[in-house]
DNA sequence: GACAATTACTTGACATATCAACTATATCCG
DNA sequence: CGGATATAGTTGATATGTCAAGTAATTGTC
């Protein structure tokens, strides 16, 4: 491997592992949920229709069904989203989100949008975005043609 | 937040949490190991002294003491490393690399290396990876300056 | 030299992720 | 139609990560 590829690969590796983590962390700080309830929340908070059956919402985050499955159960527990049985196909299930769960992710999506400024696009220049646009696209285009879990592009543009 | 801001975040979010998942279960298919066992391996390997004690090892890593401690009584009881208490602190533990973790280290990270090249080095151009490795540094020097973790830089060039 | 504050690490409880096995329904196709 | 195959989702075991609280040794500092 060449020095520029490792050098490279290092730096990806290290903001992956830390900024992620950390602004899951915050959100559990101003909000008290999980950052995968928070991906969650998201999701259907801004879906343009009703409900999504569980196997679309997981395939569009990039989930495995299980992780899905225990995912919803627990926010249904907590009362953050409803599940109901789909009239045409009654292997699936609709999800939405309750107004408990509206509740929270209008609470929480401003708060995470100032974290997200402030250790991401304030620091980083209008052609550093760019370049990070393309470079997420050329490996996305990669992922999708070589690994099955992200086959189908539904980007329900979950993250804030 | 702005148009372009928000689309890169979600194009870093995106790869951030499909791209190094997927490498994770690749290490685990072909040499058996989880991802953290390898980053591990992978550290305490390229040391150029005998040991290290967990505290730096941790901070290197930008883990937490209590996930690295758990970590690495697992991998002692696997038989990949092993801890010794340190003569001068006797607060603090060396670790060091076995025979057997060296050798799961040195068929892994040739395995490896090829993956990272496959999804990663081979589908971005030398100037994205160049791009990359500046947007690292800004992240990283913002981290640092705000956030606890991360503070001293300790790299142990850990993964791969 | 002693007592307070730090530092290194451990522990156990809990939350979450992953895997394999399973159920139920739907679709395909002769 | 009817059996094979595929798809949606659940479940429980196991691995892992995170948090809060604890122990023990060390380092101030008066």
């Amino acid at each position: 491997m060449k020095e520029l590829d490792s050098k490279a690969w290092r730096a990806f590796h290290k903001i992956g592992t830390s900024l992620l983590p950390h602004l899951g962390r915050q959100i559990t700080n101003h909000s008290g949920i999980s950052g995968a309830e928070y991906v969650v929340l998201v999701a259907l908070y801004e879906l343009k229709v009703p409900s999504v059956n569980l196997n679309r919402l997981a395939r569009g985050l990039g989930w495995e069904m299980s992780r899905m499955s225990h995912q919803i159960s627990r926010m249904e527990d907590a009362g953050f989203v409803k599940k109901s049985k789909n009239v045409d196909d009654s292997r699936c299930f609709d999800v939405s989100i309750t107004a408990k769960g509206r509740k929270i992710a209008e609470s929480a999506i401003p708060l995470q949008s100032k974290e997200i400024n402030h250790c991401f696009s304030d620091v980083l220049t209008q052609s550093q975005m760019r370049a990070l646009i393309e470079i997420s696209e050329a490996i996305s285009n990669h992922m999708k043609e070589h690994h099955p879990l992200n086959k189908k592009e539904y980007t329900y543009d979950a993250v804030s």
